[in-house]
DNA sequence: AATTATATACGAACTTTTTCGTAATTGCAA
DNA sequence: TTGCAATTACGAAAAAGTTCGTATATAATT
């Protein structure tokens, strides 16, 4: 199946990548298995589901005996980047600050995260050509 | 109407936000002139979608003359900070450090936007309890 | 007061996403 | 090899979200 990267998940779909993303490559008895330990949702539902995403080029799958193994076709990053990039766009006008701010703003860090994240930006400066 | 501060808006009705918080309380038909300069989109769609948003408690409204005068029921941080958590809890398994971090790394961002932050956190620190 | 222009209300069609039932297939075990 | 348990395929219903046509109401204009 061709892998596409321009379409963005469904909410039901990224449920099923974060159990992967977590998992590595898994079966749909597996995703299943794990999201409804969450909330009801049918076996078939999930096959679907997973089928769907397979056509769409969101999901690589490869048999094995009578099952298929499925992982992601594209890596978590770009995805998670996909995200960032929307909510960007139609609730922070683009502005990364913005969303950076307002993500620490009101959410409780530990001092060693803030760290990191300090460290983080240090780096950047020196990677990053402006 | 009733206001609603758990229904999260669709993406629609986020466009239909992201105007108000630009350029405040306004006319359906303001929304809709200010919508069609970027894609089709029909006066009464607009109307009804509003109104839709009226009923679920996301927007208030105030009669003027004949028309109605819309404004958001929630502030505009209200909505970020559930659009953020949604975001966190199915793509960076809640940790706002890495949806920081990942926005940070993928995007440019100048070095007075990087000095704003920093300043940012080192005034968290100081307020926060830990 | 009648006409016109603009607004609202509302139902329904259409689209997309989610859900699941049923049938067909497959590999394994008896 | 036959039967069984698990899997896949597929169609279609249900639910959620979007779009728009038509009817009705309202205020301004002639």
């Amino acid at each position: 199946m061709k892998i596409n990267r321009t379409n963005k998940p469904t909410d039901s779909e990224l449920e099923i990548l974060q159990v992967l993303w977590e998992n590595g490559p898994s079966t749909v008895r597996f995703i299943n298995d794990t999201l409804s330990t969450q909330r009801n949702v049918g076996y078939t539902t999930t096959l679907k589901l997973m089928q769907i995403m397979h056509d769409k080029g969101l999901l690589t799958r490869q048999k094995e005996g009578k099952t298929h193994i499925y992982k992601p076709a594209v890596p978590k990053e770009e995805t998670q980047g996909q995200l960032i990039d929307k909510l960007l766009n139609t609730a922070f006008e683009g502005s990364a600050m913005k969303l950076v701010m307002q993500t620490l703003g009101n959410r409780r860090s530990t001092a060693e995260e803030l760290q990191k994240i300090r460290d983080f930006i240090d780096n950047l400066e020196g990677g990053q050509d402006e």
